[in-house]
DNA sequence: GTCCTATATTTGGTCTGACCAATTTGGTCC
DNA sequence: GGACCAAATTGGTCAGACCAAATATAGGAC
């Protein structure tokens, strides 16, 4: 339940989870800064601190007069992280919705590194490619090459926007998985199918293919994410809407 | 240009706008916030407060002993916006990164929202496509049912990762673009073929297609625009002074 | 009673100056 | 040259104060 070392981060992460539990309502007037600095027994500079990375996330709206609680839908995406980790346990449609997400943006990476690379880049990936096939079949084995040829065919296709919105994606819905210990395992032969249509792709440099294949791949995974968290937790999750 | 009313906003503007013209190298020491209040004849804590911006960047990290820059491609989706703005005029490849990104999450939101939506949210639907097909050939005049589309696609999907990106990236994007002055027209076969195909999709409730719909529109929506800003590029921009 | 306006209060934004703890830095000693 | 220790630097926090904008309140006009 840490969160920080100092305590304007500390008071954030407090009001940034309140937010999210919905303890405001959309519009309303936020308690002032005297206020939680009383509350926190902390100085207002600290409280304002606070108050500075929650406007950043879109959570609230400062100015003078009073702060005022914003639309959840108007945050910004650095919030899934957070709201991931709300209940101890992530929310399995947030999760879908992640996958799915990050699933097309995988998928535009690949067509574009395919189409986009130089002979040599077409043999790094080929090469990276028989290495997600040989890996053994245990979950840290299998996910180095995975990541490593995402990361190869990111650099290559060198779209700073797709790379910007995974850098958010990755750093907050991994850390929340890996802090889970989750490890969903992909039958064995989604991946070997995802492997040989890659190869085929990279062979015709056809980068449709590559993202079609990719495509497909997420959405094997994305069911197997969604039958280990069904299995994992029974407790009914109380997803944060609108 | 300025862009805020509170100095702490302006500090962080300025800070903010070095870093992304590489001023500092990736690991650099970050000037001392005592220099900093100093340089901008200001007091530490409103320094301070710009910092917490620049961190939530992810431009920055700080830490007792001194601060250092980021490696950019570490940052957050939020600079996407000062990135577009920064000579005056915004990146091609930026640009067109950025409409490629936005084309297939779009895809994605239109293929949710069709195979999701209810007998009168299908309803609904059809009526704002009509609109669009409606709708005068003015740019305000097109974009505004446009805009009601996606919004009403959003809202039924109900994909809260895509949401959130969707936010950062039109705040950033489109509020760039307006203030340009930027009006890319689209030929009129492309919105008709779009209308054609949507309308379609929506009464066989296949969100497949209405998703290639998308994509194809947005495919020649870039190109459009990759035209505009090429003509658009010979005039000479005001660069700011180092 | 309702509506509008002028006033008082609350609130955010900023400043000054101070203290602590962690990190750097620089020099010393081996 | 490298390991080690002391001093200077730096970020994190606190306290109290002032201003301007926004809000809440009281009062008057109808």
């Amino acid at each position: 339940m840490p969160s920080s070392n100092t305590i304007s981060h500390e008071i954030a992460y407090a009001l940034r989870d309140e937010i999210l539990r919905q303890r405001y309502q959309s519009g309303d007037r936020f308690p002032s800064e005297r206020d939680l600095a009383a509350r926190f027994d902390a100085s207002r500079g600290a409280v304002r601190e606070a108050l500075s990375q929650l406007e950043q996330l879109g959570l609230i709206r400062t100015q003078p007069g009073g702060a005022r609680v914003q639309s959840l839908n108007a945050a910004s995406l650095a919030i899934l992280g957070p709201l991931l980790e709300l209940d101890g346990h992530p929310d399995p449609l947030l999760v879908d919705q992640f996958l799915q997400t990050f699933g097309v943006l995988a998928a535009l990476t690949a067509k574009s590194a395919v189409n986009a690379a130089s002979p040599e880049q077409l043999i790094q990936l080929k090469k990276l490619v028989v290495d997600l096939k040989d890996q053994a079949n245990d979950y840290e084995g299998m996910q180095r090459p995975w990541l490593e040829l995402l990361e190869a065919m990111s650099a290559i296709s060198d779209n700073l926007v797709v790379r910007l919105i995974s850098n958010d994606l990755k750093a907050q819905f991994v850390g929340q998985m890996l802090k889970l210990g989750f490890r969903p395992d992909l039958k064995k032969g989604s991946r070997d199918r995802l492997v040989t249509t890659l190869r085929v792709s990279l062979n015709e440099q056809d980068g449709e293919r590559a993202s079609q294949a990719m495509q497909d791949h997420f959405e094997e995974f994305r069911e197997a994410v969604g039958e280990a968290i069904r299995s994992k937790a029974d407790k009914p999750s109380n997803r944060v809407v609108n």
